[in-house]
DNA sequence: TTTAGCACTCTAAGGTCGAGAGTGCTAATC
DNA sequence: GATTAGCACTCTCGACCTTAGAGTGCTAAA
C-alpha cells in the first residue's frame, strides 16, 4: 500500500487538527472542516489504511484517530509548511533586542524568554557549543595565600574562572609574568587545540613554573568543548498542554530539566545551523516519552556558536516552532556578530 | 481564654500530626497516638477552644482540624524543637563538599542540591547578598574595535563582566595603564562605597580618559548591592506534596520561580545569619498562598555573604528544615572561609 | 469505487448511595 | 466543676450505575 495524495491530505488534516485541538480526530470532523470533496465513509476507509500502515492510531475503539510517532515524522518530513513570523511579531522581537545589554549572558537569557513566549513551550538556549571558542585573554589573579584565580575570556564573549592551588614561593610579579606569556601564546587558540609543540614553547619560557603551568592547563581543559552555559525557561507554559495533566509526568520532566547532563544531551546532536526535529522516542531518554525536541544552531562568523531548542509535547505545533527557530537563530546570529565584531552601531 | 499547657500539647500534636500525614487530625487520633492522658471528648472541647482562638481550623464540619496560619506561627515560635542532623547525614554532607571544586559558583550549586535533598523541598541559594563584596581585581580587556570588556573579580570569589563602548583613539597600552590605576585605587573597595574623593583621585591620574573611566564606573555600579546570583533546585520534589495536586498552583509557582525579581524578594529580608520563617501570607506575594519560606544567612569572615532558603508548602516540616538550615549555613560558612582565606587544607 | 445507513462500542460526565470519620451536645461519672 | 461515654447528626469520598455522545466498521445501495 502506498501513500497517495488523498491519504497525504487526510494525514495532514488529522495531524493539524489534533495539534490544534488535542482531541482525537474523527472522520466526520475532517469531512466537515477540511472540504476534501469526499464523504466521511471514504475518509474512514482511508484512515483505517493509514492506521494499518502505522501512521495513525486509535486511543480506543470508537474514538477518533491520533497521529502515531511515525505519523508525526511523515508530517514533519513531507507535509508541513513552516509558518513564517508575522510582521508585528518581528517588530516586537527587534524591540526586545534593542534594550541595553550587559554581556552575552544576558542576550542568551533574553533569547530564551522570547523563544518561550513565541512558542508557548519550554525554551532552551545553550552557548557556546560544539565549536570551542578561542581564548581571547588569560589572567592569573592572586587570590588567597596559596590560591590563584585563572580568568579566561573567550572570543565569543563568555568568561570562565577557576581556582587553582599555587606552589609555594610564587609572588605577584611571577603571576603577572606568567599571565603575559600565556596571553601571548594562547591568544586565538582554542583550549582543545593546545598541541604539544605549543605546550613545549610555553614550558620553555616558563621553565621555573612547571607545576603552576600544569595547573593552569588543566583548568583550561576543564572549560573545553563540553562546557555549556544553559538558559532554560517557560517550563510552566507546558502545563497548559493537556498532556501534562498527569502530575507524575510533570515531576519526572522537571527533575530531568534540573540536570545539566540532560540538557547537554538535548543539544548534543546539533552540528550546524540546520533545524532538527526529534519526535517522541527519537529523543533517546527515558522519562520524556511523548515529548519532542526541536533544535537549531546559531552561528558567529559562520561557525556554530550555540543552540536554540524548544521542548514540548509530541503534539507540538511543529510548523510554528520550526518557523520561529529559523527566524530566531538567524536573527540572534546577526545580533551577536554585530555585538562581537561589528563596529557600526545600528538603532 | 489563654493557652495553658494542655492546649499547647494538643496544638503541638495537631501540627506535628498534620505535617506528617497531610490529613486533618481528629480528636480520636490524638487520644490514640499522643497519650496525653485525656479522652477524645476532652480533646474535642479543647480543640473547639483552639479553633475559636484562631489557631486551628476545620476544612468542613465533621472533618478533623488543621493548623491555621496563626497555629503554625505559634508552633514555630513556642512549641517546635528544631531537629538536629544525624551523624550519618553529616558524614554524607562532608563527603559532598570534599569533591574538587572549580569555583564559588559550584559550591553554591552543590549546596543547593544538598539542601533540597535533605529537606525534600525546593532549595534556593543566593550569593553574594546584601553586604556588597569588595573589588579584588579589575581589568580592561580589549574586545572588538570599539568595545572593551570590564572584568571584575570580587573578594568573595565571584566574577562579573560587562561590555563597554570605547572612545576612539584608545589603544591596548592605554587600557593596560588604566587597568593598573583602577586596580591600585579600587582594590578592597566595595562598588557601593566609591566616594567622590576616590573618584577624583582616579580622574586625576587618568585625566585623558575621562569618558572611558565614566563608562567603567557605571559598569561597576551595575554590579552593586542588588546583584545576586541564584541557584534554584529540587522544585520537582515539591510535587510529591499533596498540596500541589492542583495543576494551576504548580503553574503559578513555576512561573514565579522563573522570575529573578521574585527570588530576590524571597531573600531580601535576610540581614544576618539568623533563621527566618515566613508562613503562608507572611510571604507577601500573590500566587504562593499556602507556601512557606525559611531562610538563613551564611557568612564569610563574620559578615553576611549570602542566603540559603527553603520553599515548601505551609505544612512544612519546620523542625527539620530549621535544623538543616542551621547546620548547613554554619558548615557552608566554614567551607567558604577556608577556601577564601584559609591556607591550610583539610581532609 | 464511493457513499448512506445502522448496529455496536467505548468514554466521560452526572447522579445516587453507603461507609467512614469526625463533630457537638447531653447526661452520667469522677 | 471537670471529664467522659454515648449518640445523633453532618459531611466527604469512593464505588457503582446510567446515559448521552461520538466514532467506528460493516453492509448494501448508488
Amino acid at each position: 500500500m502506498q501513500i497517495d495524495e488523498r491519504k497525504q491530505k487526510i494525514l495532514w488534516a488529522v495531524v493539524e487538527d489534533y495539534i490544534a485541538t488535542a482531541e482525537p480526530v474523527g472522520s466526520r470532523t475532517i469531512a466537515r472542516k477540511y472540504k476534501l470533496g469526499i464523504s466521511s465513509a471514504t475518509i474512514r476507509n482511508e484512515m483505517a489504511d493509514l492506521e494499518e500502515m502505522g501512521l495513525l492510531e486509535q486511543p480506543h475503539t470508537s474514538a477518533g484517530r491520533i497521529p502515531s510517532h511515525l505519523g508525526y515524522r511523515y508530517y514533519v518530513d513531507f507535509l508541513m509548511h513552516p509558518l513564517g513570523i508575522g510582521e508585528e511579531e518581528k517588530r516586537l522581537i527587534q524591540q526586545r533586542y534593542r534594550a541595553k545589554v550587559k554581556g552575552v549572558g544576558e542576550i542568551i537569557k533574553r533569547t530564551g524568554q522570547i523563544l518561550s513566549e513565541l512558542t508557548s513551550y519550554a525554551a532552551l538556549v545553550a552557548a557556546p557549543h560544539a565549536t570551542p571558542p578561542a581564548v581571547k585573554y588569560v589572567q592569573l589573579v592572586p587570590f588567597t595565600g596559596d590560591q590563584a584565580m585563572v580568568l579566561v575570556v573567550m572570543d565569543q564573549g563568555t568568561v570562565h574562572h577557576r581556582l587553582i592551588e599555587l606552589p609555594d614561593q610564587i609572588n605577584e610579579a611571577d603571576l603577572a609574568k606568567i599571565s603575559q606569556v600565556l596571553n601571548a601564546k594562547l591568544g586565538g587558540v582554542s583550549p582543545a587545540d593546545i598541541k604539544l609543540t605549543l605546550l613545549h614553547e610555553i614550558y620553555g619560557e616558563l621553565i621555573r613554573y612547571r607545576r603552576l603551568v600544569n595547573a593552569v592547563m588543566e583548568a583550561l581543559r576543564s572549560i573545553g568543548p563540553d562546557f555549556e552555559q544553559f538558559y532554560l525557561g517557560g517550563v510552566f507554559k507546558m502545563l497548559n498542554q493537556p498532556e501534562f495533566r498527569n502530575l507524575e509526568r510533570v515531576k519526572t520532566l522537571l527533575s530531568l530539566l534540573e540536570q545539566e547532563d540532560f540538557l547537554s544531551d538535548l543539544v548534543a546532536g546539533q552540528t550546524d545551523s540546520s533545524v532538527q526535529v526529534r519526535i517522541g522516542r527519537e529523543v533517546h531518554h527515558a522519562g520524556i516519552d511523548g515529548c519532542s525536541v526541536v533544535t537549531a544552531g546559531y552561528t558567529i562568523g559562520g561557525r556554530l556558536a550555540g543552540v536554540l531548542g524548544v521542548l514540548g509535547p509530541m503534539r507540538m505545533d511543529y510548523a510554528r516552532v520550526v518557523g520561529v527557530l529559523t527566524y530566531l537563530t538567524d536573527y540572534l546570529s546577526r545580533v551577536l556578530e554585530e555585538m562581537l565584531y561589528g563596529g557600526t552601531k545600528t538603532g
